[in-house]
DNA sequence: GCCAACGTTGGC
DNA sequence: GCCAACGTTGGC
């Protein structure tokens, strides 16, 4: 059965799922992959790291199951395989199969998947060009494409996603957008194949595929096959992965030898073809009746009930939360879903110790004779060959909780684990069966460290890598709803075009800086953004060294890169849109928070201007300055005839110490407020305090340097020239002390439009025609003075008028 | 160099 | 099945 890999290879890699009917419907597809079939199916016989032909055969039947029943088209012993070669050389075909990759998006790519799953740690290749690999499809109507794309990487490797393409161009990801973009019932239309059909769904498919395992590399894998010893390698029976465990049923079915790891003596009721579940190891850790005695192994196949169908069965098979027994059968229908999360950890040999190097059964051991007397297809490593690793032992003392990994692991994982356990439990007597926790996570762990290194744990933290997940920002879990890529959420009704998270949860750390809440500061903290929090944009070599260089500016050391203490320099900062509602833009106001902001905090209404010594050139030359600026963006703002809204926020430093509550609470002030018509020209901003600011963006209004900020409290405060107005100002008799609602905000922006700015008092001396004009102030000037005033008493009272 | 767009992948 | 959102690309 070996002598034609293409054949026992190919029902290996079949898509579990239809397929069948869509082959016919992708003869172009197909024409490619009979080319890349020929790289694939040669890969295990020109793999360097077999030793023999009859090694590569040994793999061939494991992978193909010799014309058994279609198997999972990811296979894992196979990927073992091209992991192990892929960590311990530089295969040349392998390469080559990555081009082949590129070109195995489309439809009727399945069978090319194979190849791309050899290969996650390659470099992602070129993408498809999105116009590539549509298919008519006339079942939707005229026009009508679809696209099968295959996963390429992560995970969920393999998986395929199906697309639509309307004749208008819209790309359907979901049936629910189907259902948006055809406007018709689509609920008789099964999305994965494409087609409608009458009466009943079609019953739910029962998927063979199991979760594929990725990032499954190790250079000691790769020396444990070298050994030589095939599927009765340590390697193959310290594998977690169900999926080996199929394999190891098939194959035992037909070779012995291959029946290495978890089948069972019951393994024969095992559905059929389409109904063939992948079973899972048999469990023998915690609270398993039957644990390991003394290291011995063997007791797993007692006669036990089935909780379920009350089918008496041999083995120890539990349902999930492994309190019941299951019969096989029953164990498979209760799975849908095979260990989602599971990252098909493995038991790795150190490939170096005695037991490693040994590669000769002793024949003696209860193991050996376990195999060679019971039918049960579990094949137990003798046990003089067990890796005796002192460094595994060293760290094996329970020490191994990993709290990531470990929270990631389901429920589910006890089935994977406990075939870990039964193996590993007389080889590692200081983990008990009862420890199955600590040992599962033992595995992972070990793992984790084990392939630290390489590639795939690049590709882990280069997915996780945006997000710190202390920050403020990533522990809010709100949307914010008015920052563009909230806009663009379709479920604010936007087009999911940017596909970006909220501007407000984008890590203050880690997230790309053009996604953070800011762009304003790209003129003061430098055209680079440097200085500001947030990663730099990537030049797609992610280099971070080139770029970080320029984070470090004079003003902050914000190379967010880990500092801790980047929510406090968090600034100000504004986000932009271009999505005609939300534009891009700067508040002036804004602008000149950046220097008195902290003057300018909300519990202090004690006037920074102290004196009459506020004349003071400098004092006057930076109010000019902030003048100048703010009217020079608000011309601008006119000039482009937008309606400008600037948000500036920032969760960090909640200084008012509200909670999320109370930041919501303004936040949806904000909202009302941006729902609502404002007096002309002043728009409500966020900003870092919180605080709710509303700004005057006209230099034509006599409030242009007028501000009100409103706290989480909603308290208020109004500011001229970046100056509170006195406590003591009679505006503050006219309204009530916290802005709740719009109308009251409303309100006071009219009653503001009715006071102008106090002029305060020319000099004394005229000046050269070329001086700038310094006016005076007295220490207590109102500032805002009502229309057909000019000056407020205080300045008066200053020269004495 | 920036950024809109979107392919892609993780997670529920 | 669907959504969220990360990372990349190509156009500008």
């Amino acid at each position: 059965m070996n002598q034609k890999p293409v054949e026992t290879l190919l029902p290996g890699k079949e898509p579990v799922e239809e397929d069948v009917d869509q082959r016919t419907e992708k003869k172009s597809s197909e024409r490619d992959n009979t080319s890349e079939l020929s790289g694939t199916e040669e890969t295990p016989s020109t793999d360097p790291a077999k030793e023999t032909p009859a090694e590569v055969e040994e793999e061939d039947r494991k992978a193909g199951g010799g014309g058994e029943p279609p198997v999972d088209w990811f296979e894992p012993l196979e990927d073992d395989d091209d992991d192990a070669d892929s960590a311990s050389r530089n295969d040349p075909e392998e390469e080559s199969l990555a081009g082949e990759s590129e070109r195995s998006e489309s439809v009727g790519g399945s069978e090319k998947t194979i190849k791309k799953m050899y290969q996650p740690k390659m470099p992602r290749g070129k993408r498809s060009h999105p116009d590539e690999g549509w298919v008519e499809w006339p079942a939707l109507g005229q026009g009508w494409k679809r696209k099968e794309v295959v996963r390429r990487s992560g995970s969920s490797i393999g998986q395929k996603d199906v697309y639509y393409l309307s004749p208008r161009g819209d790309r359907v990801r979901s049936k629910v957008e189907l259902a948006t973009v055809m406007n018709l019932d689509v609920s008789k239309f099964e999305y994965k194949t494409g087609t409608f059909y009458d009466g009943e769904a079609p019953p739910p498919r029962v998927r063979h595929r199991i979760k594929r395992k990725i990032r499954e590399r190790s250079s000691s894998e790769s020396s444990f096959m070298e050994h030589g010893e095939g599927a009765e390698t340590p390697d193959s029976l310290h594998r977690l992965t169900p999926s080996l465990g199929s394999k190891g049923v098939q194959s035992n079915q037909t070779n012995l030898s291959s029946s290495t790891t978890f089948g069972t003596s019951n393994r024969n009721e095992d559905p059929p073809g389409e109904h063939k579940i992948r079973l899972p190891p048999p469990s023998s850790s915690k609270p398993l009746p039957f644990p390991s005695i003394n290291g011995e192994i063997g007791k797993e196949d007692s006669t036990l009930i089935c909780a379920r169908c009350s089918v008496s069965f041999t083995g120890t098979w539990y349902d999930k939360q492994r309190k019941r027994p299951f019969c096989p059968s029953c164990w498979a229908s209760s799975k849908s879903r095979e260990h989602p999360m599971i990252r098909f950890r493995k038991w790795i040999p150190c490939g170096q110790c005695v037991g490693c190097h040994n590669t000769v059964n002793c024949g003696q051991c209860a193991n050996c004779k376990h195999g060679m007397q019971s039918p049960d297809t579990r094949k137990r490593l003798c046990r003089k060959r067990r890796c005796i690793c002192p460094i595994r032992k060293e760290s094996g003392s329970g020490s191994f909780i990993h709290q990531k990994s470990y929270s990631d692991i389901p429920d589910t994982f006890d089935d994977s684990m406990s075939y870990q356990s039964e193996v590993t439990d007389s080889q590692q007597p200081s983990l008990k069966s009862s420890d199955t926790e600590n040992f599962s996570v033992n595995i992972d762990m070990e793992d984790e460290d084990e392939l630290s290194t390489d590639d795939d744990d690049d590709w882990h933290k280069k997915r996780k890598r945006r997000s710190c997940g202390e920050c403020k920002a990533c522990l809010c879990r709100k949307d914010c709803g008015a920052c563009d890529f909230c806009i663009d959420k379709p479920k604010f009704g936007g087009s999911n075009k940017k596909r970006q998270k909220c501007r407000l949860r984008q890590c203050q750390r880690q997230a790309m800086r053009h996604l953070l809440p800011f762009q304003m500061g790209q003129g003061e903290y430098g055209a680079d953004g440097s200085g500001l929090p947030g990663r730099p944009r990537p030049h797609y070599t992610y280099s971070r060294k080139s770029s970080l260089k320029k984070n470090k500016g004079p003003h902050f050391d914000l190379d967010a890169t880990d500092n801790e203490d980047d929510d406090c320099n968090f600034q100000p900062m504004n986000w932009s849109s271009s999505d005609g509602n939300v534009r891009d833009n700067q508040s002036m106001q804004q602008l000149n928070d950046l220097d008195f902001g902290v003057r300018n905090g909300m519990s202090d209404r004690v006037p920074h201007i102290s004196n009459h010594n506020s004349s003071q050139p400098d004092q006057q030359k930076r109010w000019d300055a902030e003048r100048s600026h703010a009217q020079r963006h608000a011309k601008e703002e006119e000039e482009d005839e937008l309606p400008m809204i600037t948000q500036i926020f920032s969760l960090a430093d909640n200084s008012a110490g509200s909670g999320m509550d109370m930041d919501n609470q303004l936040i949806k002030l904000l909202h009302s407020l941006r729902s609502s018509v404002l007096p002309i020209l002043w728009y409500a901003i966020m900003v870092e305090g919180p605080q709710l600011q509303l700004i005057q963006c006209s230099k034509q209004s006599s409030m242009t340097d007028t501000m009100v900020l409103i706290d989480p409290g909603f308290c208020y405060q109004v500011t001229v020239q970046k100056q509170p107005l006195l406590p003591t100002h009679p505006l503050y008799d006219s309204y009530p002390a916290r802005l709740t609602s719009v109308t009251e905000v409303v309100n006071l922006l009219l009653g503001l439009e009715k006071y102008a700015v106090c002029q305060g008092l020319p000099p004394k001396q005229p000046l050269p025609d070329k001086d700038p004009i310094i006016l005076e102030r007295a220490s207590t000037c109102d500032f805002l003075v009502k229309k057909n005033v000019s000056i407020c008493i205080h300045c008066r009272a200053l020269r004495g008028l």
